[in-house]
Order: C-alpha cells, then sequence, then structure tokens
DNA sequence: CTAGGGTTAG
C-alpha cells in the first residue's frame, strides 16, 4: 500500500502554487486577470480535491493520485473523489484499495462514498465486499438513502447467484425512485429473464410511475430477449403517445426489437422514419440484416459510409459475419482492409469473426494467419479456428487445437464440444470422436446437449456404427429431439438399414409432422423394402406438402459480385448457358470417376418415378 | 464528491 508523501514545505500556499500550474484550470486566466473567479473556493483542500476530479475526468488517474497521496488533510471528500475517480475510469480494484485505506484510517464514510464503492463492489461481481459495504451501511445508518438503497440493489442483482437478496432490498424501498425501477428490470433483463423485467415494468406501470425514455428503452430491451413482438408492440405505442420517438436510445432499442423478433420489415420501416440515426442504429440495424439478409446488410453498410458515419469494431463484426455467410471472400478481403486501415485488427472480437469469414470463405490458410498472429485468445478464438479446420476435414488439427486451448488454461464449453466431435465425424476419426465425449463430463463437468448427442450419433453413424448410435440414443437421459433421430435416419440412409431408418422417420414425424424431406427419405425406404403399399400411403400424405419446401438455394461469388442459383434457374445471370455447360463438363467428369447420383431427396422428381 | 438507459462475435 502506498506511503503518505510529505511536502517540504507544508503551508498552503505551496498547494495553492500546485493549483495555478495547473493545465485543467486554465493558467493563463489566471496570469493575465489579477483576481481569480469567486466560484473558485479558496480552501485549497477543497481546491485540490477539484483539481483531482478534474484529472480524473481526463483519465489522468496516476496525476489525480499523485496530488490526493501529497495532500496533508484529506476529508471524506477528498476520499470519495478519489474512489469515484477509479470507478469512473474503470478500475475497481483501486476504488475498493482506497476504500479499505481509508478505512484503515479511521475516516469515516458518507453515503456518497458508499454508493461509490458499491458500484466498484458490483463491476467487480465482489458480493463478498458488496456485503461488507451493506453491514457499513446500516452501521452508519444510511441504509435509507436513496442513492445507497438503488447502488445496494443493484450490487445484489448484479452479484449475487439468485435475484433474491436484490429482491429483498427492493420490496423494502418505502419510495421506490425512476431508477430503482428501471435498474429492477434492466438487472432481470441481463439475467435473461426479460419476462420478469416486464413483470417489474407492468408493476412500475399499476404504481402509477410517469413513463421516461430510461424505463420505455430497457422495457424495450426486456421485450427484444424474450422475442416479443406483442409487448414491443405495445410499448412502441406508448412510445409514441409520450412523444419519445425522437429519443435515440428507445428509437435504437425499437430497431432491435424489430430485428429480434425477425420482423425486419418492421425494423426497416421504423430505422427508416426515425428522425435522427447515430452509429448505434446504423450498427443496430445491419446487425439485425446480417443473419436473415446478409446482402441488404453489406448494402446498409455502404450506405453507411455514403452518409459520412465511420464504422467501429460492432459495425464490423456484423459485416465480416454478413461475407462469411455469403461466403464473399472478396468482399471479406476489402472489409479486413478496412479494419486494419483504422487499427481495429486488435480486437479480439473483430480477429474471431475474420477467422470464421476467411473459413467459411475456403481460405482456412488465412483463417490460422489471423489466429497465430493473435497477442491473446479466448474461448471463441479456438471455437472459431477449431470449426474452421472441422469443416475442411482437418479433424486432427481441431483436435490438436482442442489440446492446446485446454494447455493453455481455457475451459471448454458445450460449443467447444461441438466443434471437435463434428470436426471428428466429418474427418471418420470415431475412436478419437467418443474419447472427448467421455471425458466432456468426466474431466471437464460439461453436460452433453442434444445436439452433441446428434454429433455422436452422426459420428458413428457415418462409420457405419448405427446400432451403437441407436444404443446411445436409448441411454440418452432426456427426451431425444429431432436433431438426435435425425442424425440416425441419415445414418440409416447412407447405410440402407431399413428397420431403424423406419422408427426414426417415424420419430421425427411424431415431432414434426409437416417434414416433407421426412416423408421423401421414409417413402423410400419402403420403396427399397419392397412394401407399395406403405410407399402409396406416403406419396398421398406428400401431395400438396411439396410446395411447402423452399427452394435451397447456392450462390458464388466472382469478381465482386455474388450470383446465386436454384434448381433449374433459367432467370440468372447473363451468362446462365455458360454455367450450364460448364455444369455439364463437371457431372460428366463425376460420372467418369465413378459417381451415382442420389436422388433420394429429390422432392420435385418424384411423380416422374426418376 | 454520489445512482439509472441503447449496439457486436462461435
Amino acid at each position: 500500500m502506498h506511503s503518505r508523501k510529505l511536502l517540504s514545505s507544508t503551508s498552503k500556499f505551496h498547494q495553492i502554487h500546485l493549483i495555478f500550474k495547473n493545465p485543467f484550470l486554465g493558467t493563463h486566466k489566471f496570469s493575465t486577470q489579477s483576481t481569480p473567479p469567486h466560484s473558485l473556493p479558496e480552501d485549497p483542500q477543497i481546491l485540490t480535491t477539484q483539481l483531482i476530479i478534474s484529472y480524473c475526468k481526463k483519465g489522468l488517474l496516476k496525476e489525480a493520485r499523485k496530488l490526493f497521496d501529497e495532500m496533508l488533510e484529506r476529508d471524506v471528500v477528498s476520499w470519495t473523489a478519489m474512489i469515484s475517480g477509479y470507478t469512473s475510469c474503470y478500475r475497481y480494484n483501486q476504488a475498493w484499495m482506497v476504500f479499505c485505506v481509508m478505512k484503515r484510517e479511521g475516516i469515516e464514510p458518507n453515503e456518497f462514498t458508499i454508493s461509490s464503492v458499491l458500484k466498484a463492489c458490483r463491476e467487480m461481481e465482489c458480493c463478498y465486499c458488496g456485503a461488507m459495504v451493506h453491514g457499513l451501511a446500516i452501521k452508519y445508518g444510511m441504509d435509507g438513502c436513496m442513492y445507497v438503497e438503488n447502488a445496494l440493489m443493484d450490487m445484489y442483482a448484479t452479484c449475487s447467484h439468485s435475484m433474491d437478496d436484490a429482491c429483498m432490498v427492493f420490496e423494502r424501498i418505502q419510495e421506490k425512485n425512476a431508477v430503482t425501477w428501471t435498474t429492477m428490470i434492466a438487472r432481470y433483463t441481463d439475467r435473461g429473464d426479460g419476462l420478469a423485467g416486464l413483470r417489474v415494468f407492468q408493476r412500475m406501470l399499476q404504481e402509477e410511475v410517469e413513463l421516461s425514455t430510461f424505463s420505455c428503452s430497457i422495457a424495450i430491451r426486456s421485450c427484444a430477449s424474450i422475442r416479443s413482438h406483442t409487448f414491443g408492440k405495445q410499448i412502441h405505442a406508448a412510445v409514441v403517445k409520450h412523444g419519445f420517438n425522437s429519443n435515440l436510445p428507445v428509437g435504437n432499442s425499437l430497431v432491435d426489437m424489430y430485428c429480434k423478433c425477425s420482423c425486419l420489415s418492421e425494423a426497416y420501416e421504423h430505422f427508416h422514419e426515425m428522425p435522427e440515426r447515430d452509429l448505434i442504429t446504423w450498427n443496430t440495424m445491419i446487425a439485425g440484416f446480417e443473419r436473415s439478409g446478409s446482402h441488404w446488410s453489406l448494402h446498409l453498410f455502404s450506405q453507411m459510409g455514403s452518409q459520412g458515419l465511420n464504422p467501429n469494431c460492432f459495425t464490423f463484426s456484423s459485416v465480416v459475419a454478413a461475407c462469411a455467410n455469403l461466403a464473399a471472400l472478396n468482399c471479406g478481403q476489402q472489409v479486413h482492409g478496412g479494419i486494419i486501415r483504422r487499427g481495429l485488427e486488435t480486437n479480439m472480437a473483430l480477429a474471431n469473426a475474420l477467422i470464421d469469414m476467411y473459413a467459411k470463405c475456403g481460405n482456412v490458410n488465412d483463417s490460422f494467419r489471423i489466429f497465430t498472429k493473435m497477442p491473446r485468445r479466448d474461448l471463441i478464438s479456438w471455437t472459431s479456428m477449431m470449426n474452421g479446420y472441422g469443416s475442411h476435414g482437418y479433424g486432427r488439427e481441431a483436435i490438436g487445437l482442442f489440446d492446446k486451448m485446454v494447455d493453455s488454461g481455457i475451459k471448454p464449453d458445450q460449443i467447444v464440444f461441438m466443434g471437435v466431435l463434428s470436426a471428428c465425424s466429418h474427418a471418420g476419426l470415431v475412436d478419437e470422436g467418443l474419447k472427448h465425449f467421455n471425458s466432456m463430463v468426466v474431466d471437464y463437468s460439461v453436460k452433453p446437449n442434444q445436439e452433441i448427442y446428434g454429433c455422436v450419433v452422426d459420428l458413428l453413424g457415418r462409420a457405419g456404427r448405427v446400432k451403437e448410435a441407436y444404443e446411445l440414443i436409448e441411454k440418452m437421459p432426456f427426451q431425444p429431439d429431432e436433431t438426435v433421430w435425425g442424425a440416425l435416419l441419415g445414418a440409416c440412409k447412407a447405410h440402407g438399414i431399413s428397420y431403424l431408418g423406419r422408427l426414426a422417420a417415424q420419430k421425427i414425424l411424431d415431432l414434426r409432422p409437416n417434414g416433407a424431406e421426412t416423408y421423401v427419405i421414409l417413402s423410400n425406404i419402403y420403396a427399397s423394402d419392397g412394401k407399395w403399399g406403405e410407399f402409396a400411403k406416403m406419396r398421398k400424405l406428400m401431395r400438396g406438402m411439396a410446395s411447402k419446401k423452399e427452394a435451397g438455394r447456392s450462390w458464388i461469388e466472382v469478381r465482386n459480385h455474388v450470383y446465386s442459383f436454384v434448381v433449374d434457374d433459367k432467370m440468372g445471370c447473363a451468362q446462365i448457358e455458360l454455367v450450364y455447360r460448364g455444369l455439364e463438363m463437371l457431372v460428366q467428369h463425376m460420372k467418369e470417376a465413378g459417381y451415382v447420383p442420389d436422388s433420394d431427396c429429390l422432392l420435385y422428381d418424384m411423380e416422374d418415378g426418376t
């Protein structure tokens, strides 16, 4: 811990001299004026405290701390200024340490100190520290102060394992203000319980608390988190009624809510009608389009540039993902250039997105180049690289990365195991895959979910070990879902095992009776078994269903332009004839190499008997 | 000198 330095000159004039040398109080002003402005306090202790605050506001913590250490007498205000200075610059440990020294020196904290230090506890997610401060607050009789109560509630809501402690504080608050309500709604939403957040919002309305832009934007985020278009629209109506429409946070959260509820046209409509848009508005809309309309996302990105807005790492992470979805390598490389030009390539989230983008564009070597150059890697970096290797069939490399990741001290999660197992599955590394599956629970205490079981069923099934796959399904600790049965069905189809195939298809149809492709596979199994009566039944059921299946679309980027195709496409690009000629050549090559076309899943050709 | 709101990655 630091020691308090004593100045050689102990006069108050020395401290005032220090202050006049300081740039933030404007030395030039004082030197030209004969008397300082009246607003400046004459007490050097107060002056120094204000100087500390100015330094902290500029992020000059070292300078602030030096001044603080050199102070001859420090009252509770100076201590609190130093503590809140550290918290406002995200140095929560330092804030906490200053608080501890303060207590040791026998300075009694006030409600300002307590609420500042509670913020530090909250950010450190240290419920233990927070509870200790709670005790002090009670001891000094500050637990009736609004600021302390709200800060306590927020601390428990953020750090405690459940919302129970926060609720206890909340219910005891006699006069709840706007901050009390909004904090509660926001914390429920942060924990993924948007519905509970909305219930608090509803109670707030019942108690006739006036709506504000704050409460509206938070409540809209709650709607977004539970994808409730219904509630979202209702709050939107209230927003219009209160004239909050022109408020940016409210407008931005509305755009996000409509996007998350998959109402992209409504989102865009609102985006379009907003009187003012900032970077966050554009980022939200671009991110919203990324998932289900990547080309719109890229279009919006270029529009944003022509509006004179400078993209940040949030913008780029969506745009890189959009390029990955489209497998648009050229575009992705240009975006990568833009990232480097802005010095954002050190951003971990962006590097992760680039790894994924290059892998999905087929350049897994570029992915690895980015991966190796990263100074620090998180779980997502490793997962992205593993998935990149896995999707290119490099199972051994993916396993190697997994081991290195564990060695570097990062704990794998379910998604990492998904990556390792699917890499093993694609590379035919059955025993390695099973080994990792078994060590999941034993060595890493990660519980396998449906998807992971589906992956192991796929792993066994691809290798022809269909019976083992079925046994695994029977041993599953929960009811197998569509993905699991789908994996088994795929294996049965590939290895011509009709008995288990019929069973799997039936299970899928029980879960999702309108799955046209399942009927196709099932009818083909009946056909191959010569059960023509059943086959006819299936075909009858399928009639009228085929139209419900959406056409699969493929696309390719050539010279900065994305061309997309559907089966029997006649509308495509001008060189469509050339494309078909190329395709015929390829099919000829494949047939010469011994390829037999698989028509099991051709839905449209069924009626011709092909 | 103190408290509350909006956007991103597998």
